[in-house]
DNA sequence: GATCAACTGTTTTTTATTTCACAATTTTTA
DNA sequence: TAAAAATTGTGAAATAAAAAACAGTTGATC
């Protein structure tokens, strides 16, 4: 099968979000001034392209409207997919926040918790269920696609959950490395801030070394 | 020179937080169990731990406290690590909420805002500074790693002036992609949390195709 | 309308990372 | 004490990713 890399599908994303920014300013946009904008190279944006099936012209570039919507085309699903957040501490509040609203196929339905004083109300306009919920709520809401921000604990009884509700793709936050079987086929992006923290403080001290 | 990767820096970093879990149960690990812990391979953790320099013993695999002691050496400041963080909206807050006091090695010793109901204030503990105070204070406390969650407009600023200040290391959770030329010899950690969500929704559709 | 310059799309080459495979080592067992 | 079993450390092979190279277009220029 013709799959694309997870890190072209990281790059596109970011493209499209530069795209936006430049739509402002002018319609045609060159390999190499988009790799600039995306911290890449020329070569490297346009193999990225290449499975988009979008062509540019030469001497021309690409059409950022045309570009935009193609890159849109391929990255975003069809219909509007529901997403779901559990653990709605400090982390999870923030995600909540930033995404509400942002990505139009993207709509976060519902977040769990545990908290007495969280579940009945309402975070940032999302409404709060008990964990108890959520197998039944991500049945009903056809949710695909899950984050875990909670307590490392309670990571892989959540996963779990999520697994057997039906979900296709799971963010986890939490410093726990969730380990899913293939043969579940589900995606799995573990986001681990705290190793690129423990990075930053490695490299603060050696990179500088290949002077 | 035999520079480390980033993804070893990274593995090494989840092994240590598993090694910690485990050190309440058992005395020796082997790589194969250590590999399950971390969602890694047997292979991939001895060639990790071969840049330690520490050995294991065949038929009895790592002693945990030792491993743990030599990871630490290994990738630990020698000194304490002062940081900085600057934007202190709910993502900053979460960061500096989770972080205060975790690492003993790095101290969250300043946060930086423009907002004045912040400026002055302390946030989980840690004093909020107006950003026009940042390349003094960063001096002052000799601070080698910052890390920048404003708005993504004063992305591009608030690294320059961080880099202008001696900061070695930065770790960027906005969308804009800071590009840092390579003579700055700064390290730069780019954590794209939009790039991850869209990756989890376009997979939650496709990677399932392996079938 | 021919020529030039500057781009694109794709093939090839290079580099980086992971996996494999096995000799060397150590413990266990007999 | 010798043989068997299991695990380590690492060179070599395989795989994945990025960069370079280049033929083919296209628009601009004369
Ligand atoms: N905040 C950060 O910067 C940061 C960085 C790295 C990793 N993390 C990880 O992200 C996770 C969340 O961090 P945080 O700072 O928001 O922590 P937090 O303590 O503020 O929030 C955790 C939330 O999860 C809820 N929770 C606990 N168990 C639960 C369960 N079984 N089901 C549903 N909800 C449950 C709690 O009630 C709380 O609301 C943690 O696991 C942490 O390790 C956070
Ligand atoms: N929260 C998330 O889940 C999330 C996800 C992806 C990316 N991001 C990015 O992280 C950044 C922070 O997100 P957030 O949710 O905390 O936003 P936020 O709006 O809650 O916080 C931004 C903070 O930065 C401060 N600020 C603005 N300009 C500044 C400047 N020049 N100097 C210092 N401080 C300044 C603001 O006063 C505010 O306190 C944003 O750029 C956002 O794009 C956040």
């Amino acid at each position: 099968m013709n799959t694309v890399s997870q890190r072209t599908i990281e790059r596109l994303s970011l493209y499209r979000r530069r795209l936006m920014v430049e739509l402002a300013d002018k319609d045609y946009i060159f390999s190499h001034q988009l790799a600039k904008l995306a911290n890449s190279t020329a070569a490297q944006v346009r193999r990225d392209l290449m499975h988009l099936g979008y062509t540019g012209v030469p001497r021309k570039g690409y059409k950022i409207k045309d570009l935009i919507s193609c890159i849109s085309k391929f990255l975003d699903p069809t219909h509007i997919e529901n997403v779901v957040i559990v653990g709605v501490g400090n982390l999870g509040k923030a995600l909540l926040t930033f995404f509400k609203g942002r990505r139009p196929k993207l709509s976060l339905v519902a977040c769990f918790d545990i908290d007495e004083n969280k579940v009945g109300t309402e975070i940032a306009g999302v409404p709060c269920y008990h964990l108890n919920e959520m197998p039944q709520r991500i049945k009903e809401l056809k949710v695909n696609i899950g984050i875990i921000s909670s307590t490392e604990n309670a990571t892989k009884a959540i996963s779990e959950m999520m697994i057997a509700a039906g979900i296709r793709s799971i963010i986890n936050f939490t410093c726990y490395p969730l380990n899913i079987a293939d043969s579940e086929n589900v995606f799995l992006e573990q986001i681990d801030i705290t190793a690129s923290f423990e990075k930053a403080a490695y490299f603060s001290k050696t990179h500088l070394k290949k002077l």
